[in-house]
DNA sequence: CGTGACTTTTACCGCTTGGTCAAATCGAGA
DNA sequence: TCTCGATTTGACCAAGCGGTAAAAGTCACG
């Protein structure tokens, strides 16, 4: 067993394709895909080009490892949207569960943004697909309760990428964020303001 | 004169700087600062490689030259919101001129798009400079409807950044939105969406 | 139509970068 | 402690890339 990827068996493989990885996310959110190196990624390792190599089958394979194993923490929140539930209480707590998500992981909120950006060359084909079927299925969900007079008149589908937008774009833009509000702390104030959007908007 | 940036007399210069600009405007938001070659950019507008160092500086000043050039364009709706004006009208009109910018100029955009989500190497004093003194002064005239009654209750510069958020979502990550509506042109639908959503949310 | 400036091309350079390879080193079990 | 597989390293390539130099071609104007 020479190269590409090693079954994980021992504890040293384990920890350092978890080193490399947390290292590569730091340095493909800042860089990009093409922008970031392996010297880079190396240096935030503490590990030599070849062994990164030793670990992974080439830069492409670590960033697509990366990407892959996001998209199901992304839609992990829209996925506990429970149909039964309260419609207000179920949207909030999505937008919360959301914000939240951007707040605690903003490496993987940006990395997830710029390969959409560039047109998604990689998991274009999982937006077409899972990701498509569920909000489609959400989408439904929701317009059910609108329906039903319970929250008012709305297109579930752009609620759903209102609410990615308003959420994502506290880390994504972080830094034109902060130049606006002179540095302070966003999030409570970002989390108070869209509660207030989305009370205001679906209220009946 | 046989570099550099040509002082723009003849007519081949002024058309082919534009040009130049035109095809490195599309293959930078493809693939990025970093991701974009000469070669590419040469290919996209016809020109050879060193054809193309004849009219700019190199790469970097190539990029310079469209970013600087477009935040202009960029802030230029949010400067017409008109402090004398009707709130509801100022503020739908802002939401609707943003998102036909947008709609009209997706490439330039993602170009904005990408700067930023990568810290704004480049624009991070203009951000910090011109940008955060426009916002809050609007913000402080949004703040000012608000206190007099005549919109619903506001934090200005938040209200400010969702709307950029919302508008801007539907060209940045418009692959995103194609597979989610299953490549039905969203802007109709969106602007009615904006509409109601920022109506609702500030009507008193 | 000739001339000097403007424009384009061909050939090339040096650096960076992803990746390879073989040798050296380490480490856990017999 | 010995051994063999797992891990790490140093030396090295080949391709891609930004950029340069100088010659060749083109254009406007007297």
């Amino acid at each position: 067993m020479a190269d590409g990827q090693p079954r994980v068996r021992t504890r040293i493989q384990a920890r350092n394709r978890a080193v490399i990885l947390a290292a590569a996310l730091k340095v493909f959110a800042d860089h990009g895909r093409r922008g970031a190196t392996l010297d880079m990624i190396g240096e935030e390792a503490g590990l030599s080009k070849p062994n990164i190599l030793y670990y992974f089958a080439g830069k492409e394979a670590i960033y697509e490892d990366l990407l892959t194993g996001l998209l199901d923490t992304w839609l992990d929140p829209l996925r506990a949207l429970d149909p039964g539930g309260d419609p207000m209480t179920e949207i909030l707590g999505y937008v919360r569960a959301k914000l939240d998500l951007s707040r605690r992981l903003p490496l993987e909120s940006r990395l997830f943004a710029t390969e959409i950006v560039q047109g998604a060359p990689l998991i274009g084909t999982n937006l077409r697909g899972e990701l498509r079927e569920l909000v489609a299925d959400r989408a439904k969900v929701i317009e059910g309760w609108a329906e039903a007079g319970r929250i008012a008149p709305v297109d579930g589908r752009h609620l759903i990428m209102s609410i990615w937008a308003l959420t994502q774009h506290y880390a994504d833009f972080g830094v034109q964020v902060a130049a606006v509000l002179d540095d302070a702390d966003p999030w409570d104030a970002a989390a108070m303001h869209l509660d207030t959007l989305f009370t205001r908007m679906l209220q009946v």
